[in-house]
DNA sequence: TGTTTTTAGTGTATTATTGACACAATTTAA
DNA sequence: TTAAATTGTGTCAATAATACACTAAAAACA
């Protein structure tokens, strides 16, 4: 069956960005290609999508094989089709832009594929238009996370508002007022406290939460603040 | 030259999603097949990506083909791929969202397409999955015309603040108050105004601004409240 | 044991923004 | 001239954001 007899046939990639954060910085999980073409050079993550496959199937399937992974935080945030973008031959790459809590992927598969968690700033060259890719997925990152509660995806099950504090931080890198930073999260009535403490700290420690899995799943879409005016700013 | 002997080419489609503002309510710009397959059913303007092509281009001829316009406000918005979604051959759809001024077009070009301007909600049902893409496209519009100036793009050079007003109710279909609306529009400082009066008023004329070209540009990508905090409710 | 240092948690005064509403001005038609 | 419709501007109270001060807890160390 042939229906469309005198239009193109291309290769449909998908790639994945991949956000971890380590307390500190915003990592990325990138591979060191261990195959052709291009091997030995860095890339993201990925892989051509199957004739017979759902895209979203794709994309879950090269995060499953890297990561070890089922239920990960995954948005589609682009599809990049400059013509000559692969120079082996024409490709339309979809990319996904996908966060996870970065102690809960699976270390073999991790290393299997030659990847590594690379921070943010000491990312190197990449192949093909994929550092086009990675700056797409900070912009992404960075205005997403000011007004949906996505930041929640990069931290473990419970975290410490300090903890929070940082994480936003580092996506922004600025320096943010710890005071309204807490009353502005606590106010959106996501954070539920869990009595426990934070043992890691070398002082004070600081309470546990949980996110309010109800609230986040009905609440997603509404536009909060999380970030000062002054981020936003005209 | 082939580097990937096992993958598979697929059709890449591109299908546009046209929005237009009549003064009173938010049109789709939709065809009525004259051509197989699913002829005589209504569906996007579309097409299909060339071998040699750049997305973007693609997109920009199907829109120029249709409307006869070249400097269309154009975003990608998400890529289609359930295997099935096309019954006659396995095809991915890139889908864009378009906004243009209505009175703008070609409607030579827009006739022999056998295309229409449909009033949002007494759309026709859509063939495959172009429904979604609708619906995904007036999500889209929502959200974004409360952040960011894309309304603008809807309307003639030249508006008063009174038919920016009412582009906005028939977005969100909600009543705005007039003179808070008035108020967070021009604190902008978008709008400059032309010194001229709108002649097609009844009663009192209303002022003729336009955009402050350099403005909208630079600070196209800051946040701005042009909705009430009640439609982004918690 | 108590003092110092560091980090966490809560409070408050000032300023800016938003929302609700009143009133004056302009234009056409009766 | 008057009435009706629409536009433009102003005000006040409530809310939210910002900048900052103070208290509490935990560990290190004299």
């Amino acid at each position: 069956m042939n229906n469309y007899p005198q239009a193109s046939r291309i290769l449909v990639a998908i790639d994945c960005i991949i956000f971890g954060f380590d307390g500190k910085d915003i990592k990325l999980l990138l591979i060191k290609r261990n195959f052709e073409p291009e091997k030995g050079k860095w890339s993201l993550m990925g892989g051509f999508l199957n004739v017979d496959e759902d895209l979203t199937d794709g994309a879950a399937r090269i995060l499953y094989n890297l990561t070890g992974l089922e239920d990960i935080y995954v948005e589609q945030l682009e599809t990049f089709g400059k013509a000559n973008r692969d120079p082996g031959e024409r490709t339309v790459s979809v990319v996904f832009f996908a966060l996870i809590k970065i102690d809960d992927h699976d270390s073999e598969a991790v290393k299997s594929h030659n990847a590594s968690w690379i921070t943010l700033d000491a990312r190197p060259k990449l192949i093909f238009d994929h550092e086009q890719m990675v700056l797409r997925a900070i912009e992404h990152l960075k205005y997403n996370a000011a007004l949906h509660p996505i930041g929640f995806e990069l931290l473990p099950e419970r975290f410490t508002i300090p903890q929070l504090q940082k994480l936003y931080e580092a996506i922004y890198t600025i320096p943010i007022d710890r005071r309204n930073f807490s009353r502005k999260l606590l106010s959106t009535g996501l954070l539920i406290d869990t009595g426990q403490k934070n043992n890691n700290s070398a002082t004070k420690k600081a309470t546990l939460y949980k996110l309010d899995a109800e609230r986040y799943k009905t609440k997603f879409h509404s536009f909060w603040n999380f970030m000062p005016d002054s981020m936003k700013s005209n």
